[in-house]
DNA sequence: TAATTTTGCGCAAACGTTTGCTCAATGGTT
DNA sequence: AACCATTGAGCAAACGTTTGCGCAAAATTA
């Protein structure tokens, strides 16, 4: 029966007209007469056609098709960002190859070999951890397949990404804790290579600086993000000349270890204001009181939104300077209502 | 330069030999001499030569495409599964083409005509809460393109499917209870509607059964998931006359909504068991004693094994009866070791 | 009315690969 | 020496669609 779907050469036999005809028509070209047009869709949506997409892309050397590779599909962060890309992806009519690196630079290697093997037309990429050379990468750009880096950015040139701009949203953070009458504010940062944890001291500067207040540096303290590792950091907080009444921290996990610590110790009344990556955080009893935002999904977005226009963008001529998309996504601080 | 990837023509031009004869050499036909296959494969690999997947596919008329549609990728449960989907996707050559319903069953309808004019040689369904018919789904029957579901199964017959069974699993977090001398366990369970419900209320009365104990239907009590609905059945259980020791929660967010209840009550003692949605659960002050895990990777991963067997299986003769995978994986109790 | 433009449509090539068929050359058997 | 089997390789079709080019008929202009 309707076995194997309908093609465009049966309708061109049905109507007794040329393959080509059929195809423009349903195309909408200018060169096809009304009346013919009408016959044939009509008949192609009575046969329920639906053009074979394998043929075209076959046809146009596309694939339609773009790799997203990411450190791990079951993180939420990661996964609400695919989850924006999935939504424009399917908008514009490309497919999502998925792939998760483990954060394992050497299945990640792996993984760009297959995807230039599935000839996708574009690369999204979050680095792994483990990175640290990026010549596979660079074979993408020989071979004219755009990547678009995305919230974990290698530290090279002439790429494109995309990023949450953390300085922002630390700013007003500090900001708000400053507002709620704070003078000693805290900071449990990352490590300092990377550039998330430069971009949030400075916002916390220029916080306290526009706020007319002495920035101590001491107040800033790096953490390897570990358990241990953030209540170590804490011991050095509280034992601090200037003890903090208000800590920011880097991401969620260091906020939790960091009041449980101080629960664990019968501490009270010290405000935590912490980087939201755990929707969960909702279902818990214990919360940092604000949280900054960097809208994973809307960065998913924006991201396949640059790689799709990249993909189709016209064919640079040789010689013309390539221009680097870096695009910033704002991070910006959410304060729960008390329900 | 390296603009164009190679094609066997380009290797066939070069060798002077036909077209025909480089495929065949490259896929080891038998009816190629050894050195010209020799020839033929250093060449390849010389040239960086991949064949064209697009086109094979084309030809072959399989897209090497596996729909996936889930209610929510962001869903710890369902990113995990996606995970392991992935990875035998990959392992077994296919792409994974997502897509998310949002629970929403309009839009679930219409990713599955997507997926269907995307050709895609199987769909793995989770289908969505408010899914109510099913006829999109019978259209791929008729296509003859195999659909699994898996997770959320519907109550229609003769399909595919994948799921945890919960009742083993229950039987084992009951009867943990049980020894560790709870007698009076409580159960909050989910709509009567789902299948799991109905699974977990077994395993509740085996294990009391197989422990010689009565089983007292009331105190089992349904819920709708949500914060408020858990707080009324809670204080059901709570008043009533043989008020429950240890309770059994639908899922992860119930027990924090159960927790947090009692805690505000100043209510202790009373010990939860759950089911494993929420890896988060290890970062929280409070957590269930024990959950029960479905282990969703491991379900992903058999879910593709099978839609992937099913795409490749031998066209079906007409007139014979086709079988249908009900598999079923276990799940099981995990008691976290007190750190 | 003749010359020109426009309109509407068909022909055929192209995309990269696989595969059934054909066929020549080689080697082995009577 | 005549015959058959085997081996190795080429020809060409096929998959479904798009698109440049060509061409006839109709419509417009002069």
């Amino acid at each position: 029966m309707s076995d194997k779907p309908t093609t465009i050469k049966e309708i061109a036999k049905i109507l007794k007209i040329s393959v080509s005809t059929v195809s423009r028509a349903l195309n909408d070209h200018s060169s096809i007469g009304l009346t013919t047009k009408m016959r044939v869709k009509k008949l192609a949506t009575e046969l329920n056609y639906e053009p074979n997409q394998k043929a075209i892309q076959f046809l146009q050397g596309k694939s339609h098709i773009i790799g997203v590779i990411l450190p791990e599909l079951s993180e939420s962060f990661f996964s609400t960002a695919i989850s924006g890309i999935e939504d424009v992806a399917y908008k514009r009519n490309y497919t999502v190859l998925l792939a998760q690196s483990h954060d394992d630079a050497d299945r990640e290697k792996l993984l760009v070999e297959k995807m230039k093997t599935q000839r996708v037309d574009g690369l999204l990429v979050s680095v792994s951890k483990t990175t640290s050379t990026y010549e596979h990468f660079e074979m993408f750009k020989k071979l004219n397949i755009p990547v678009v880096f995305f919230d974990r950015i290698p530290p090279i040139k002439d790429i494109h990404y995309v990023a949450s701009n953390l300085e922002n949203g630390t700013y007003e953070a500090v900001n708000f804790l400053l507002k709620k009458g704070h003078r000693t504010i805290g900071m449990i940062n990352g490590p300092t290579t990377l550039v998330a944890s430069h971009e949030r001291k400075e916002g916390y500067i220029k916080a306290m600086i526009s706020n007319r207040l002495k920035f101590d540096p001491s107040l800033i303290v790096s953490c390897d993000l570990s358990e241990t590792g953030t209540i170590d950091v804490m011991n050095t907080m509280l034992n601090h000349r200037r003890k903090p009444t208000a800590i920011v921290t880097f991401n969620d996990y260091v906020a939790l270890f960091a009041m449980r610590y101080t629960r664990s110790l019968e501490l009270e009344g010290i405000d935590f204001v912490s980087y939201a990556n755990l929707p969960i955080i909702n279902y818990m009893d214990y919360t940092p009181i604000a949280s900054v935002e960097q809208f994973p999904y809307k960065q998913g977005k924006k991201a396949a939104d640059i790689l799709i226009d990249l993909i189709n963008r016209p064919k640079n001529e040789t010689g013309t300077e390539q221009a680097y998309f870096n695009v910033v996504v704002e991070s910006e601080l959410i304060v729960p209502t008390p329900k």
